[in-house]
DNA sequence: GCCGCGCCATGATCCAGGTCAAGGCGCCCT
DNA sequence: AGGGCGCCTTGACCTGGATCATGGCGCGGC
C-alpha cells in the first residue's frame, strides 16, 4: 500500500522513512490522507531520534520546540504536583504524536518506558506547514478529538470507579488498543511498573497489586513474566469494569 | 473593537449576532483570526436557539448532527456509567464550543445551567467551512489543546488531590475564568448544584459542603444567597489546594 | 399562610482503599 | 557464586471520605 513511499523512504536518509510506517499503524492514518508531496514534505522536515528506557523525552516546563511522532516503543505522559505526588496521564504508541498541543512550554513530562524511537519536527516549520496543508490539520484536529475522548473516559474511570473497576477497564483498554493495532488482543506486554499503573489509575502500588491477584484467583488472567499478563476471560473483565 | 461586525449582525436576522460578541469574549479570539467575510460565511450558516435551565442540549448517544458555539449562560458536560454514577466533564461559559470533536455520534452529554442560548451550526456545511478556512482550522485546534490541557489538570485533580484540595482547586479555577472573562474575580455564582459540583470533583455531596463549611470557618470564602460565593483570602485557598 | 419539595448542612457510623511492615523473587554487578 | 537492589506481593492496621440519618431553610403552589 505505500510502496510509492517505501521507494522515497529508502532514498531519502535525513527524513523519517518510519513516518509512514508509523501513521499507518493508526485507524486514522496519516498516509491515507495526505497526498505523497505533503507527507514528503513532513517527513523532511523531520529527524529521527532514539531514548533509552527511563529516559525524559520531554520535563515539564521544557520550552516546547518540537513535534514527536512515535515510530517505535512506548512513553508515558505524566504531571506532577509540586510534593512529588503523580499522575500518569496515559501511555503512548507508535504512530501517535507528543507535543501538538502545547503552548510555548510543554505542560506535561514523557518518559520512555521501553526503547524509543521518534521522529520529531521543529514546531515552526510544522506550524508552518500545517497552515498550507488543510488535511493534515484536519487530521490533527481529529487526532486531538481521539485524545479528548479517551481523556474523557480516563476522568470518569478517575471519578467514578472503584479500585477493581479501574484495574479491569485498564487491561481492557490495553487489549483493545493491541487488538486496533493488529496485536493479539489477549496477551498485554506491560513495560510499566506497579507504580506507573497506579500512577495512572489514581490507586496505590498495593490496591493494583491486590487487584491483579485477584483476577489471578478468578482466573480471569493469568500472571506471565516480565510483567505480561494474558487475559482468560475477557467476559469477566468486561463485567467487573462498569464500562462505558 | 467589532463595529463592522455589529452593523452587519443588526441587518442580519437569520444568522448569529452573538457571535463575534461571545468570541470576543475568550482570551483567543475567533474576531481576532478570522477576516469579516469568512465569520460572516460562519455566521449564515448558523442559527439562535436557546435553552431552559435543566433542559439537554445534548444526550450521550444522540447523532452529532450540529456544532454549538455558547452566546450566553453557563453548561455543564458528563458522562453517565451504566448504573447512574455520573462524571461532570466541565462547566462552559460564553464564547465556548461544544461538539467539535464529536464522531458519528456525541460522546457526552450537555445539560443547560442556566437560561442558555447558543449558536447552532449544522455539522456538514460547518466542515466544509473550515476545510476552506485554514485560520478557522487553526483556531479550532487552539481550542481542542485548551480543552486537552484542562482535562489534564481535572485528571491530575481527580487521581493524586484530597478533597480539600479538589474544592480549593475548584473555586480558584472558577475565579481566573471569571476574571480572565473580565468579571470579578472574587465573586462566584455557582449555578450548580453541590452534587453537580461532586460529580465534578470525584467527591459527594456532603463532603463538598464540609469542605466550604470549613472554608467558611476558616474565614477564606463567604457563602451568600443563591450559591453564590465571595473569595476572601484567595492566598488561603491557593495554600490548601496544591496547585500545579 | 402553610405545605411540600429540593437543596444544603451536619452528626454518627462504616468501609474501601491507603499506609506501614515484612518477605520473596529475579537480575545485575563484582 | 553471593550480595544488594528494585519490584512485586501479602498481611495487619488505619483513616479520609462515603454512607446513613436528621433537620433547617427557601421557594413555589394553592
Amino acid at each position: 500500500m505505500d510502496m510509492n513511499y517505501s521507494t522515497f523512504a529508502a532514498s531519502e536518509q535525513t527524513g523519517c522513512p518510519e513516518l509512514c510506517e508509523a501513521c499507518s499503524a493508526r485507524t486514522i492514518s496519516i498516509c491515507k490522507v495526505l497526498p505523497h508531496p505533503e507527507l514528503r514534505r513532513l517527513a523532511d522536515c523531520g529527524s529521527v531520534k532514539s531514548y533509552a528506557p527511563g529516559e525524559h523525552l520531554i520535563r515539564e516546563g521544557d520550552a516546547s520546540n518540537n513535534v514527536f511522532n512515535i515510530t517505535d516503543g512506548m512513553v508515558m505522559l505524566f504531571r506532577l504536583l509540586s510534593d512529588g505526588r503523580r499522575q500518569v496521564l496515559g501511555f503512548l504508541l507508535k504512530g501517535d504524536f507528543i507535543g501538538l498541543t502545547a503552548g510555548a512550554e510543554y505542560d506535561i513530562g514523557v518518559l520512555a518506558m521501553t526503547r524509543v524511537q521518534v521522529c520529531r519536527f521543529p514546531r515552526l516549520p510544522f506550524r508552518r506547514l500545517l497552515l498550507e496543508t488543510p488535511l493534515l490539520e484536519q487530521e490533527l484536529l481529529a487526532r486531538a478529538s481521539d485524545e479528548l475522548l479517551s481523556a474523557r473516559t480516563h476522568l470518569t474511570l478517575l471519578g467514578r470507579k472503584t479500585a477493581m473497576e479501574r484495574v479491569c477497564s485498564f487491561l481492557l483498554h490495553l487489549a483493545d488498543r493491541e487488538a486496533r493495532l493488529g496485536g493479539a488482543p489477549d496477551l498485554l506486554f506491560l513495560p510499566m511498573t506497579r507504580t506507573d499503573i497506579a500512577d495512572y489509575l489514581g490507586l496505590t502500588t498495593e490496591t493494583v497489586s491486590r487487584s491483579m491477584s485477584f483476577l489471578k484467583r478468578l482466573k480471569a488472567v493469568q500472571l506471565l513474566d516480565h510483567g505480561a499478563v494474558r487475559i482468560l476471560q475477557r467476559s469477566q473483565l468486561v463485567s467487573l469494569s462498569e464500562n462505558i
